[in-house]
DNA sequence: GCCAGTTTCTTAAGTGACTAAAGAAAGAGC
DNA sequence: GCTCTTTCTTTAGTCACTTAAGAAACTGGC
């Protein structure tokens, strides 16, 4: 099998890096890992020699002294292929070590069929074939609207899915001869978002998806937080009112009983704002245009949005993130959430200066499958090193002079 | 000044599982860490020279070969100074490396007071004078009701005690010439808890307590989760009744303004179970009591119990821990407490096979102390590095034989 | 009671990541 | 030109950790 790199820590810690911040001279990465100048000569040498990183034409401008050389990574050093499952799709992304998506393919599938599992192998098979044209396929990852139990086993539990206690990890991996990594699919989307996105500079956010269902990945030093059993960022069945709706859970009054698209479209419905089977599509083109109808349709939207503020003003409360990131197929009428959202952020919320930035994403067909190919190239980096800021290790409690680490 | 170890990361690691798993034997240890045999003599040689270990005369029955010998810290090879900053009182611990308390001071005292800080310094001094006959002191620890920037610098905002940006951590670092470690006195509970609690085999569990306040940690893989400005486990003032009573935060309905001390005398007085000026333990006294105004007090706790149990509910859904530990003055009625969190949980919260167990450890008047002497033992101990499964880390992709990384 | 098999611990020799120190290379400022 | 800075490299050495082999201590079978 491929591998990125040696044994070392350094190598992982500087490939993380460079994954996350981007192309580095030397001299910086070395402060910023705090380690010798020396070690990253020789660190940089042997990932030079390997193909991983290459050294760019780009200079930083001269700071007094000689100007320093960038290193990046090379993109084309390997690729992983992203798959999401869904309940009617299969979406399929190939993508390289630096996040450029080189291929995408999208397939209508019914993940509730029985034979769904051995149907996923030979949709995957053609794609996991040796080329000679693409960089080296490190493995797949896999994410499902469901919990997990390891990423590396993949035991999937998913009520929309039908599936229960499904070893897809351990199927897909022994059918093709891949690594094969397999989460949920929100916390591949802050995986991804981790390496690629808003995350590259932020160690603790949230990633929160609203659209069919309302989803949540905690970002936690750095890391995705998957809880005791892998079940951790169940953000859309969190109880929010006693006697609401039925949700497809069997409990009452769960968030995205409320504002999950069918509760919109629901919603929409019964004030006569649109037909018997309207869309959510509809509901958003609605509200985009003008008139009265428009008006109660983005009243709709509002009011969603402040239910979703309400709760994200609770979890900010006792998580304090830096930032949320909302993304998802319902950001396409984000504009009538937002004021909703924000309001109720800033009543119900932390104080203003530890009040955390809300930005969103673009909703892509392909994001979900980048996602879950993050997975790959986010364990190829990582190694479980690259979020440990070696400066902050801790000495031995006050070790006379400056063993307080100098953080 | 005194270190506990070397710099490299075994010794630390030994140590940490040392001290969260009790005594072992060394082939325990290396199999545990995932390091050779041949490592564990060296360093287990290394710390019992150094008098941090001792081997103990109890050995384990043999499994068919050598009699394992186990290998403990030794208790009084450290020890730490516990501070509880209140309101209205400071309360100090003198406590070992192995989690025994040596002595115990509660003193009444005027937080609020403008010459707080320098007060906490005389009162501290006395404790760290060089003493013959104890071991060696490796810091201090300060749990404050408020947030903590980062514990090394210990800048302190406590609306409870009037302060703002106080610098706590270095203020008492240069009076006493002592390493010293600022935290949220709830985190520093958990840390406690970690180490020498329910949290010795968790890595994932939520310390809640009950009493003045509504308090909540975090500890997520093992260690306390800190947000990312130090605001983490707020749970007090999650909102909770958009109209409910005005909290001391300054806004509505918060968690604590309906089931803190106050918020429940305030509920038994309108009700007219207790008169004027009660206690929340009058209430408690009532509750145990018989007849029918005590039946009235019990269905206050009860409901109590039930808004708490709602929100704790929310809280496993989104974070997935594998148990709830509640502490703090308010547990001497927990039984009053308990029906109603138990049944809102089983009704709101995960399903039953991933539901968390709940536990409730009696409350001590140092147990405060206690946590905040743990926040130095743990960062003794811990180094970053304890808390890391061994046998979870991803062995590079399908890389077979292991290329282990000694994060 | 002795030998085979097991498990625990130690010793010896070697690997490899990392470092400090010194210097080379390449620039800025005067 | 010169000095000062910053970046990167080379050299020689340190130290944690490992493998391999064996010693120590025990169980159980015969």
């Amino acid at each position: 099998m491929n591998r990125l790199a040696g044994d070392d820590l350094s190598s992982t810690a500087v490939l993380a890096l460079l994954g996350r911040a981007g192309p580095m001279s030397r001299a910086a990465l070395a402060r910023e890992l705090g380690m010798s100048p020396a070690t990253l000569t020789q660190v940089t040498r042997r990932l030079l020699a390997q193909g991983v990183i290459e050294e760019l034409d780009r200079q930083e401008p001269s700071r007094g002294g000689r100007r320093a050389r960038l290193v990046g990574l090379v993109g084309d050093a390997g690729r992983a292929l992203g798959v999401k499952v869904a309940a009617d799709h299969v979406a399929l992304v190939d993508m390289r070590l630096d996040g450029q998506v080189t291929d995408t393919v999208t397939i209508p599938f019914d993940a509730t069929a029985l034979e769904a599992v051995p149907a996923i192998v030979e949709l995957l098979r053609p794609f996991t074939n040796p080329r000679e044209d693409l960089p080296a396929l490190l493995g797949i990852g896999v994410g499902v609207p469901g919990s997990v139990d390891r990423p590396d086993s993949g035991v999937v539990d998913a009520a929309m899915l039908n599936w229960r206690h499904v070893p897809l990890g351990t199927m897909l991996g022994a059918a093709l001869g891949l690594a094969v990594l397999v989460e949920n699919d929100v916390n591949a989307l802050g995986s991804g978002e981790r390496l690629y996105g808003r995350g590259r500079t932020l160690n603790d956010f949230l990633v929160v998806t609203i659209g069919r269902g309302v989803g949540l990945a905690i970002v936690a030093g750095g890391h995705v937080y998957r809880g005791a059993h892998g079940g951790a960022g169940e953000f859309g069945h969190v109880p929010v009112a006693l006697d609401g709706p039925l949700c497809t859970c069997g409990k009452h009054g769960c968030l995205e009983a409320l504002i999950g698209d069918d509760a919109l479209v629901r919603t929409a419905r019964t004030a006569g704002l649109v037909g018997e089977d309207a869309t959510p599509d509809d509901l958003a083109g609605l509200a985009d245009g003008a008139g009265d109808r428009a008006e109660r349709a983005r009243a709709v939207l509002r009011e969603a949005g402040e239910i979703l503020g309400r709760q994200l003003a609770g979890l900010t409360t006792v998580l304090d993130p830096e930032e949320i990131v909302v993304m998802g197929e319902g950001t396409r009428s984000w504009r009538w959430w937002e004021p909703g959202v924000r309001a109720a952020l800033q009543r119900h919320g932390r104080r203003r200066d530890q009040e955390p930035a809300i930005t969103v994403e673009p909703y892509t067909d392909t994001i979900w499958a980048q996602g879950a190919a993050a997975l790959v190239l986010a364990a190829s980096l990582d190694g479980g090193v690259g979020s440990v800021d070696p400066r902050r290790r801790i000495h031995g409690l006050g070790d006379g002079a400056g063993s307080r680490s100098a953080t």
